[in-house]
Order: C-alpha cells, then sequence, then structure tokens
DNA sequence: TAGGACTCAACC
DNA sequence: GTTGAGTCCTAT
C-alpha cells in the first residue's frame, strides 16, 4: 500500500476537527515520515489531537512562520486515508458549505480505532451467578441485560442504572469480564456459495454490473425495478463479481431496521454475513468494523449514511438500496444526501455505482433520461408473481363513524382476508395513540414546552411524547390549564389507535403494531419477522418501518388508511414522497403465488398522486411532477438551498434573520424568499427563522452563498445553518 | 488578598 | 471547542 518513499518535508499542513481552527501547519520531526492522508497526534495548546496530514496546496490559508511550529508528536497506526477519500471530503464540505474539520471527522468515526488493534473488555451477565445480594437495581440489570454485552458504560445506558451498580456486580461475580480483540478477522464472505437462478432480466442487467465492476471504472446505474422483482438478487451478482476480484463493496440502507433482514438473505447468499457499520454498533464493534474496513479485511459492508466516509482500502462497487428514501438526506451536522455522496465517492473512487429503487427519486430518473446514468429495468415481479390491485375507497362517500377511521370497505375487506387465513397491513405514517391531546374543559391543547409542536398520546408506553426532541411526561390526571380532572381527549389517529379500532371491530384477529417504538432493537424486528412468518399474525399496524424491504408471503392485502396525509404541508417534494411510501407499501401485498389488493382510503380521489397509484401509471405521474418542478424552477431544473437561524433567544434569532435577508445579493438567476418563521419556529428550546433561495440550475449557488453569509458575523449563540437541496422543509 | 465568575483571544 | 490570562468583584 505504501507508495513510493514520500520526500521527507520539514513541515505539514494538517486538518484538525476543532471548530474555528480547521487547518494547522506542523514540523514533521526526524523519524516520523508523513504522507498526505496521514493520521497523526499533534500538540495544540497543552493537549494533544488528532490530525489529519492533506495535500499541499490544497487547503486554506497562509503558511504559518516556520520557527512558530511545534513538532507532529506521532503518527497513529492506521492506515493514511486514500486519495480518493481526501477528495470526497473536500468535495463534501465544497457542496454542502460545510466546515471541512466536520466533514473530515466523519471519516475517522471511531476514535478507539485510531490507537491500533487492542483486546477491549467488554461485559455480560454471568452464566450460573453465585449468590450474592441482590438490591432493586441489580435485579433490574439482571432482568434487562440478558443476552448482552458491552462496555460498562454501554450496559449501564442499557439497564437504566449507575456504573456503579455494575461495578458491585462485577466483583459480586455476577458480571463478567469478557476479552474481545478487536482485530479478529470477519468471516469471508463466498461469491459462489449460493448463486441463485436469475429470471431472463435479471440476469440481464446483473451481466451489465458485473461487466463494469470488472472494468474497474466510474459508472453509474439505476437499477429501476418494481416491488418485488428481486433488485436484491441482481445487485448480489454485482458484489460477487468485487469480491472475485478481492475488492470491497459497500451497500448503503437508508434505515437501521432493514438491516437485519438484509444481513440474513446476504448470509444466506454468501456464506457469511457482510459487516454492518451504523450508529448503534458498540464500541468493541466499531472499532472492528473500522479497522477491517481500512485493512481490507471486511469485504461487504451494509451501513446507514455514515459509512460513506469509511477509509476502504480498495472499494469496487456502491450500491445505495431504496435510492428514492429521504432518510439518506441527513438533517444535522453535516446536511449532505447520502445518495448524491455515494455517487461522487464512486466517481473518486473510478468503481461503478448502483441506485436501485422501484420508485426513484426524480432527480436520478432525470439523470438517466439525461443519459448520464444507465437504467436498467426489471419490469417484472420474481417467480411470475403479479403486482397487486389498487382501489381507491373515497372517504367522502364510504364515510367511517364519527371517531373512527376505518371506512365500512376496508373492514370488510380486512375480515375476508382474516377469514381466509391470509395477511393483511394497514399503514398510517403516525406513531402512538393520538397526535393531538386537549381538555374537554378548557380546549387546553398539550404541547412540547420545546419545541412548536403538539405532544403525542402513546397509550402503551403511557406517555405524552414530543416527536421532535423526545420530551416525554405521564398523562396528568388534571388539566394543567383548568385544573379539571380526567379531562384528556385524544384527537386524531396514530397507529395504537387504529389497532384498537380494528381490535373492537374484529375481536378474534391477532394484531400487532410495527412502529419504532415497537421494533426498537435487532431482537424484536427479528422476532416480528418470525411471527408474521409463521402466521401468528392477522393484522400489522405499521408506520413507513414496514414499507420497504419485507417480504411477507402470506400478506395479500394493504390497506392505507390515510392516503393524503402527505400531501397536506405541500412541500416541494410532497407529492413524490406520498407517491412512493404508498406505492412501497403496495408493494408489501401479493409477493407470492396469492394476487394481493391495495386500498386507499382518500378523501382527494381526484389527485394526480392518487389517480396515478389507483391506475399504476408511473409515467404519467413522474411526467406531470416533472413538468410541476420545472415550472417551479425545483431540482432537477433548479436549485434549493435553505438558510436556517436559531437562537434560545426569539429576538436573537429573528434580529440575524433579518440582518442575512438585509444584505441579500440582488442576482438575475437566483431569488430569495425570507426571512420569516421556519415551520417549526420552536425545536429544541432554539427559535429559528428561515431564507429560502432558489437558483437557476447553471448558477453557482454554493459561492453565492459563501460570499454573502462568509461578509457576516453574529453574536454568540446564534447558529446559521445552510441546507443544500433541503428535502425537509421544516 | 485569595479565590470565584466572567470575558477574551489564541491555539500551528 | 478548550485553555489560560486578564479583569473585576466579594468574602474573609
Amino acid at each position: 500500500m505504501t507508495p513510493a518513499s514520500p520526500p521527507a518535508t520539514a513541515r505539514c499542513r494538517c486538518l484538525v476537527f476543532n471548530p474555528g481552527l480547521e487547518v494547522l501547519d506542523y514540523r514533521v520531526p526526524a523519524g516520523i515520515a508523513v504522507e498526505p492522508g496521514s493520521v497523526v497526534l499533534v500538540p495544540l495548546g497543552p493537549r494533544q489531537i488528532v490530525g489529519i496530514v492533506w495535500d499541499e496546496g490544497r487547503l486554506p490559508g497562509a503558511d504559518f512562520p516556520l520557527a512558530r511550529l511545534r513538532p507532529v508528536a506521532a503518527l497513529l497506526p492506521v492506515p493514511p486515508l486514500r486519495a480518493p477519500l481526501r477528495r470526497l471530503i473536500e468535495w463534501t464540505a465544497d457542496y454542502y458549505l460545510a466546515p471541512l474539520a466536520q466533514v473530515a471527522r466523519m471519516a475517522l468515526s471511531s476514535n478507539a480505532a485510531l490507537q491500533g488493534g487492542a483486546i477491549m473488555t467488554e461485559y455480560r451477565l454471568t452464566e450460573a451467578p453465585a449468590e450474592a445480594r441482590m438490591t432493586p437495581q441489580r435485579a433490574q440489570a439482571m432482568a434487562r441485560l440478558a443476552g448482552a454485552q458491552g462496555t460498562i458504560r454501554e450496559l449501564a445506558a442499557q439497564a437504566g442504572v449507575s456504573d456503579a451498580v455494575l461495578r458491585g456486580m462485577v466483583a459480586a461475580g455476577q458480571i463478567v469480564a469478557v476479552r474481545v480483540d478487536s482485530d479478529r478477522a470477519y468471516p469471508l464472505p463466498d461469491p459462489a456459495h449460493k448463486v441463485p437462478a436469475l429470471n431472463p432480466g435479471q440476469a440481464e442487467a446483473a451481466a451489465t454490473l458485473i461487466a463494469a465492476v470488472r472494468a474497474r471504472h466510474f459508472a453509474p446505474f439505476l437499477l429501476d425495478g418494481v416491488t418485488g422483482s428481486g433488485k436484491t438478487e441482481t445487485y448480489a451478482e454485482a458484489i460477487a463479481a468485487a469480491l472475485a476480484l478481492d475488492r470491497q463493496a459497500l451497500v448503503l440502507l437508508p434505515e437501521i431496521a432493514l438491516t437485519q433482514n438484509f444481513l440474513a438473505r446476504f448470509a444466506a447468499r454468501f456464506g457469511a454475513a457482510p459487516v454492518a457499520w451504523h450508529s448503534g454498533l458498540k464500541a468493541s464493534e466499531r472499532r472492528r468494523a473500522w479497522r477491517h474496513v481500512a485493512s481490507g479485511g471486511a469485504k461487504v459492508v451494509v451501513g446507514a449514511r455514515s459509512a460513506l466516509f469509511l477509509p476502504f482500502a480498495d472499494l469496487g462497487l456502491i450500491v445505495v438500496d431504496e435510492a428514492h428514501e429521504f432518510a439518506f438526506k441527513q438533517d444535522d451536522g453535516v446536511r449532505y444526501n447520502a445518495r448524491d455522496v455515494a455517487v461522487m465517492r464512486a466517481r473518486f473512487e473510478d468503481v461503478p455505482v448502483v441506485l436501485a429503487s422501484a420508485t426513484p427519486a426524480l432527480e436520478s430518473l432525470a439523470m438517466a433520461e439525461a443519459g448520464r446514468y444507465t437504467r436498467l429495468v426489471l419490469p417484472d415481479r420474481f417467480g411470475g408473481a403479479q403486482m397487486p390491485r389498487i382501489t381507491v375507497i373515497d372517504l367522502r362517500v364510504d364515510q367511517p363513524p364519527r371517531g373512527r377511521w376505518l371506512a365500512p370497505p376496508l373492514i370488510a375487506a380486512l375480515a375476508a382476508r382474516a377469514a381466509a387465513g391470509e395477511q393483511s397491513l394497514l399503514f398510517l405514517n403516525r406513531r402512538g395513540y393520538a397526535p393531538l391531546t386537549l381538555c374537554r374543559g378548557c380546549g387546553y391543547r398539550f404541547c412540547c414546552p420545546n419545541c412548536a409542536a403538539w405532544l403525542v398520546e402513546h397509550r402503551l408506553s403511557q406517555r405524552l411524547a414530543c416527536h421532535h426532541c423526545g420530551h416525554e411526561v405521564p398523562p396528568p390526571p388534571t388539566c394543567p390549564e383548568c385544573g379539571e380532572p380526567d379531562c384528556l381527549v385524544a384527537c386524531g389517529p396514530g397507529v395504537e389507535r387504529i389497532a384498537d379500532e380494528l381490535r373492537a371491530i374484529l375481536p378474534e384477529a391477532r394484531i400487532t403494531v410495527a412502529t419504532s417504538d415497537t421494533l426498537n432493537s435487532a431482537d424484536k424486528a427479528a422476532a416480528f419477522v418470525d411471527q408474521v412468518n409463521s402466521g401468528t399474525i392477522d393484522v400489522i399496524v405499521g408506520t413507513q418501518l414496514v414499507t420497504k424491504g419485507f417480504h411477507f408471503p402470506n400478506l395479500t392485502l394493504v390497506g392505507v388508511v390515510d392516503a393524503d396525509m402527505g400531501l397536506e404541508g405541500g412541500d416541494l417534494r410532497a407529492a413524490e414522497r406520498t407517491y412512493q411510501q404508498i406505492a412501497q407499501v403496495s408493494g408489501r401485498a401479493g409477493r407470492a403465488e396469492k394476487p394481493g389488493e391495495v386500498l386507499l382510503q382518500t378523501r382527494h380521489p381526484e389527485a394526480a398522486v392518487i389517480a396515478a397509484l389507483a391506475s399504476g401509471d408511473r409515467d404519467s405521474f413522474y411526467a406531470a411532477e416533472t413538468a410541476a418542478r420545472r415550472d417551479a424552477g425545483a431540482p432537477p431544473f433548479g436549485r434549493w438551498a435553505a438558510i436556517i437561524v436559531s437562537s434560545e433567544d426569539e429576538a436573537e434569532a429573528g434580529a440575524a434573520a433579518r440582518a442575512i435577508g438585509g444584505t441579500r445579493p440582488r442576482l438575475n438567476d437566483v431569488m430569495i424568499v425570507g426571512p420569516a418563521p421556519a415551520p417549526l419556529s420552536l425545536l429544541r428550546g432554539r427559535y429559528r427563522y428561515r431564507l429560502l433561495v432558489n437558483a437557476r440550475r447553471s448558477s453557482d449557488l454554493q459561492t453565492v452563498l459563501r460570499d454573502w453569509l462568509g461578509t457576516l458575523t453574529f453574536p454568540p449563540g446564534v447558529r446559521v445553518a445552510v441546507d443544500i437541496d433541503p428535502y425537509s422543509f421544516v
């Protein structure tokens, strides 16, 4: 891996992760050889910090006087970050107007891994614990830590007790230490383990992808296949081709909840599970994964967005599965879109990239139509399964009774499926029991103290919860405004309430609620899949969590409780999101030999989205949506950016936003709207104002924004965030 | 007059 | 972001 020995330089320029510093110069002492990408320990004041040696001439700032340079303290025992990753970091910072250091930090996402390989100590419950004192805390830990293993800190968080309790249990022999080697190898996937039989459409697409992997050059693909067409099996053959070349592959998934399912399918194909990468990893897992990605020992990595910045030793292929998903857009920290950054990484690495989806983003389709992406189409469901029939229920005609949300035709269909021993899925993208709770006496609405949002009632956990900041309170016995007892009225439906309604109507049916609240761990998600597949569930009531990735052969009916919900608020992508969500959830029906049926409850059967879904006319929907985007100057025909100004002080936020608005550039090809209070005008205790910038596709939006905002200074406590290509208009 | 609360600028 | 220096103020 080491190139011809680099020239000995007296000085080097380092990227460090302290905001406001970013770039610092150091002297390279004798005995330390650095090259661009080297990860080093450098002195900063009285401390030592981690830095990355960067390429000569690519970082801003003037040279610091040679005489005042302090020496690099040490070279950390990890391979240097390779040039393609360094270029990706630069591109991401530049495109999303993020500090370079903040982006670079995402590449060094395991601090422990930088210290080299090590035996780490983790803890778990002792199999047969000796007699020892049992306190309520210890009992709680015993109950909650079954099967768990991790550091004391991780276990303490999981058990809901303090570190001290667990340390006491270690001393008492109730918890035992386990040695974990961070550098122990992962089992190697075998490209020839179980090669599936592909249908002709899949085989053709796979052959194209395999050829691209073997060609070892940048080549973007849009793998466009209806739900159930076998996209995963198809791109798995491209992964096999990368493995055969002894190269690595990266598969990006939008949600952690999907990984368990994916890992199992993958293990069946390749005889070994891929390496998972997401925010939920334990410290030891994270260290092990990072080190093996960097050394090349992790052959296939399945990960969330953040996996894009891992230091692959020899990447041969990138796949973005469910590439249309909005979850690929990160909405805090560096606000990047992993789908777009994935294409850029592939470009810098000079490897193929596959965007797989049944409902591609308009931007991706436009790229395919412009000939910049190669479009591979899988038109048929695998194994001859038919696409489900979609029928609209007009709620203005078939009205549910007051306080209920399921229309008679939907109930009849659910009852018929249950009687036939087939399964149904009810989709409502709203967690909890009811989105609004008010007092029947005085009309008081329960709101979050930190956010401009209602508290959502969760009856299963007996809480009123804010879905934005995590604030939770038990339902109060009396109204905090007028003091009336037992006054709470639930308004509107959530999945828990739909499940209750259904239990009242179909008392025999076995119903389960599937949301991020109920399937919040890998174990629970796996148990849910087992239950559905073994037939002990008749009806799933779920949020978007169940709209994709699951394959339940006996599920033949999908009911969309409120097809209009996504259209409210009317943001730029509302129609597209609604189309994708309903098309995806519809795709859960009839995936095997039994045909599927989908019922959409709506008050706007005439709306273009609903009509397109009902008629199965995807092309006309995309054509209409494309025309609307063109008229609005929206992506891919124009560019948007949001400037979000926030402060804990309402007046200060407003003043800063007006200061920005007052210095707006006057340009022909850039339109600026605002400032105005953001739709969520208070979030996590911060007041928020927003400006929207709409520019022509040809304009240099980033330079305009940099020149505009770069000259301004703001009081401490005011944060100004720029969101390029925003997805959330909140 | 020691020590706490605070601001401010440098950190290479 | 973190740190140390400098300033002002208070309790003793």
